[in-house]
RNA sequence: GGGCCGGUGGUCUAGCCUGGUUAAGAUACCGCCUUGACAUGGCGGGGGUCGUUGGUUCGAAUCCGACCCGGCCCA
């Protein structure tokens, strides 16, 4: 009998045909219905930094696809948001470097319109790959984080939080980038060990006359020292104590405190406490009300308060000084240590502490509250809660969120010239106070002349709100009230610091509650050998050559079976390609089963079924128990690998072996029948059946990880005949109806029918034919007996095996 | 210094929660086979002191303790 199904692979290329169907049908419509329950992702909205997308971020998306799909087949109204993240640094950085201008050398207008251009290229490809990978998102609506419209609810939901006064200005030293010229949070930096020479250096001590060590990897902020510190128990200083050390080379004189922060096993155990060496530094200054020495301004050099080393950069100021204080014999070593640095997490560059007037949105009172909500969110996987739970206990100040930057949202604030009060519009729409007229005329001081704020908010201002812009929070009460709180955020492990702790912060404020009940986080994907993918070490994989070799549906697949939830995984291009085979094994199953008519699945059958397949039926219910557990667990790796071996190892590889005899039927048409292979009816129906059970529930299953080719398989197979509906709009299989027609005891034959297989295969094997000199062809006849217990299975096994 | 995660054939992983025959799969390697869905296939094979070490137990990859190594996060 001729395969309905002709071609003998599957040919990715279907893939975007099927696409174009979804696409006219619109069958991942999303629409208020109150009958059914809606479930809302709030995806991640991807940054287009740059070519190639990130091989790991595209199966990232491979596998929120996945979530959506799994509810939608569970009965859910599922709103798939697709945005795109484009406000930031790294944009400004790219577009700086492929014209070579500066930002702050140029027209504001110009530059912001050259970063939009160079926005839009890189989307697109973006866009591009998403459609390919199938994913069921509502692409007809994109958002971008910088049109008007998203702009508008950052800028109104940090008005209702100034007017509730959650926002304040404030001048206090917070982490500065020389490099990029702003403030930066605590959340956005990394800290690296980086080699650099401890130097230690002598203080005279003013009451004794003689010297104190004190060792410093920061010599060049020598003149903002106010004190010098040492460990009360360091038996070393206990004398000097309450003494004055007179600063080399500037004359200064600072006391000399105990504090337990100076470790005596550092350095020399004295230290110089100078505004600003680090985040010690400033509690210091708090603790003792030290007067405050601004040592660097916003460029990263040296300010008059260096005196003859004023006006250099941080390098040079450190240069001079470390040689004027040799020159002086004011050096007694120097010495190479690694040094645990804190950078800009973008640009790389150390971080200074300086002191600068920023906005904060107070954070620290809402701790505890935040606390009680992470307790609250479902993670999955669970282990990664802890690393909320750590930040959250880590937060030691509020957020500061102006950023002297330009392609952001503009901070919507007006001075008022007079009294330099801030003065804020009414929320509702998008603001640009540095071109804009102010949308009032007076302050309440009766001033009337306004200078526009120039600076914009952190890029996580922006993203701390999609769940509320994707639930047209402030806009459609109706959308809103049937969409929010969401029910799940994907994302990676990575920012949970920042995306998902200020999420959780700004909804919080906003709405009282958790944006989400759930919080799905995956791992990194990182190269075949366990390393980072990074462009520097030639390691990275573009994702859409391999899409549109191998398909979307095995880039899928690879990603569902490589990557167990939450932990990182390794990406390589062989891997993908050997995941194609399974997708040939499935096509090729369902080619088989096109060579018969298809009998009624719904259907429960009339006889009672042949053992053979109540045994594969209970396998099948069992399978379909594990799957169901991961999926409803958003583990992706169970059931892509529980199916996976099921359909191969099991199902293909024995049952089917044993019931083709049954499923032909007639062996008239079969070219060597084997012994017994005479099927009746009944014998022919139950091994139809259960075949397109087993094939069906594994498409079912499948479903949600490979859409294209269980759509373009259940469309032949199974919905062409009746509904011609697509397989995305089903159910998934329960276990239950299948426990009805199988028997969970026969899953005790499983072993012993596959033993007894292989035993059968390596006799054949062992034996040498008279006829040939060669081991016996599997079709060969052979005598062998069948164990007792293997009897129910005695038909279906000697004609499986031609056994006399 | 603290926290989290991992350490299983050459490589990658499953099994560990709930201890119990011969430790499973994929990949790579080797040998054989065109069999009627599939050579992108089938069958077979070699290859592991389950990180180390103590303990609990009749029995430990699995439970408990200590240690070593790697990764990530925090200080």
């Amino acid at each position: 009998m001729e395969p309905k199904i002709q071609a003998k692979s599957w040919d990715p290329r279907i893939e975007k045909d099927i696409l174009q169907k979804w696409h006219e049908s619109n069958i991942y419509k999303f629409s208020v219905e109150k009958s059914k329950p809606a479930f809302v992702i709030d995806t991640p909205p991807p940054y287009p930094s740059g070519r190639p997308w990130h091989i790991g971020a595209a199966a990232h998306y491979a596998q929120i696809d996945m979530i959506a799909r799994t509810a939608r087949m569970s009965g859910n109204n599922v709103l798939f948001p697709i945005g795109i993240d484009r406000n930031g640094l790294p944009v400004e950085i790219y577009t700086e470097k492929k014209y070579k201008i500066r930002m702050r050398q140029m027209d504001r207008e110009k530059f912001l319109d050259l970063c939009r251009v160079a926005l839009d290229d890189l989307e697109a490809e973006m866009i591009q790959i998403m459609k390919a990978m199938g994913l069921s998102g509502n692409f007809a609506e994109y958002y971008r984080t910088d049109s008007p419209e998203f702009r508008a609810l950052t800028q109104s939901t940090f008005i209702e939080l100034w007017n509730r006064g959650l926002v304040y200005l404030a001048n206090r030293p917070n982490n500065y980038c020389p490099d990029c010229g702003t403030t930066i949070a605590d959340a956005e930096i990394t800290y690296d060990d980086i080699p650099t020479k401890l130097v230690y250096m002598k203080f005279k001590v003013k009451e004794t006359g003689q010297h104190i060590l004190i060792a410093s990897t920061r010599p060049e902020l020598l003149f903002a020292c106010q004190s010098v510190i040492v460990n009360p128990d360091d038996g070393r200083y206990t004398g000097l104590q309450g003494m004055t050390a007179e600063i080399p080379l500037f004359g200064r004189q600072v006391p000399i405190r105990p504090h337990h922060s100076a470790k005596p096993e550092f350095g020399s155990g004295a230290v110089m406490v100078c505004s600003y060496g680090d985040q010690n530094d400033v509690q210091l200054f708090r603790e003792f009300g030290l007067k405050e020495i601004v040592a660097l301004n916003e460029s990263g050099i040296t300010t008059s308060e260096a005196g003859r080393y004023a006006d250099l950069r941080v390098n040079q100021a450190r240069a001079k000084i470390i040689e004027d204080l040799k020159q002086a014999g004011l050096v007694e070593k120097e010495e190479d240590i690694m040094h645990r640095t804190p950078l800009c997490e973008r640009s790389k560059t150390p971080i200074e502490i300086i002191p600068l007037q920023d906005y904060y949105v107070k954070q620290l009172d809402f701790i505890p509250r935040m606390r009680e909500l992470a307790a609250g969110i479902r993670f999955h996987p669970e282990m990664h809660r802890q690393i909320l739970l750590n930040w959250l206990n880590s937060v030691s100040i509020d957020w500061p969120v102006s950023r002297r930057r330009f392609y952001g949202t503009e901070i919507p604030v007006w001075f008022c010239n007079s009294c330099h009060k801030p003065n804020l519009p009414a929320p509702g729409r998008y603001y640009r106070p540095w071109k804009e007229k102010p949308p009032f005329e007076k302050c309440s001081c009766g001033g009337s002349e306004f200078t526009g704020e120039d600076r914009t908010f952190d890029t996580w201002m922006d993203s701390s709100i999609t769940p509320l812009f994707v639930t047209k929070f402030q806009k459609d009460p109706a959308f809103n009230e049937y969409t929010y709180p969401t029910e799940i955020r994907p994302q990676a492990k990575d920012i949970i610091r920042t995306w998902l702790h200020y999420t959780l912060l700004r909804c919080l404020q906003l709405t009282d509650k958790s944006p989400w009940s759930d919080a799905w986080i995956m791992g990194y994907g990182v190269d075949e050998r366990g390393e980072k993918m990074s462009k520097s070490k030639g390691n990275v994989i573009d994702p859409f050559p391999v899409i549109q070799q191998y398909g979307a549906d095995t880039f899928r697949f690879w990603s569902a079976s490589e990557a167990n939830l939450g932990f990182d995984f390794r990406c390589s291009e062989q891997k993908i390609a050997a995941t194609q085979k399974f997708l040939s094994k499935l096509w090729n199953i369902g080619r088989f089963l096109s060579s018969f008519a298809t009998v009624s699945i719904s259907e429960q059958p009339k006889a009672e079924l042949a053992a053979t397949d109540r045994w594969i039926l209970a396998e099948l219910a069992e399978l379909v128990e594990k799957c169901r557990k991961g999926y409803s667990e958003y583990n992706f790796f169970v059931p892509a690998n529980a199916v996976r071996d099921f359909a191969w190892n099991v199902f293909a590889a024995h049952y089917i072996e044993m019931v083709k005899w049954r499923a032909h039927g007639n062996p008239e048409q079969g070219p060597e029948p084997g012994a017994g292979s005479i099927a009746s009816e009944a014998d022919r129906f139950s091994a139809l059946f259960t075949l397109h059970k087993c094939f069906s529930t594994i498409l079912l299953l499948l479903a949600p990880i490979v859409p294209f080719i269980a759509e373009k398989l259940w469309a032949e197979l199974y919905s062409s005949s009746g509904s011609g509906e697509s397989i995305h709009l089903q159910r998934l299989p329960t276990g239950d109806e299948l426990i009805k027609i199988a028997d969970e005891k026969f899953l005790g034959f499983t072993k012993p029918i596959l033993d007894f297989n292989s035993l059968v295969w390596n006799k054949k094997k062992e034996t040498i034919s008279n006829e040939t000199g060669r081991p016996l062809s599997l079709k060969d006849p052979i005598e062998i007996d069948i164990p007792a217990e293997l009897e129910a299975f005695r038909k279906d096994l000697e004609a499986m095996h031609n056994i006399k």
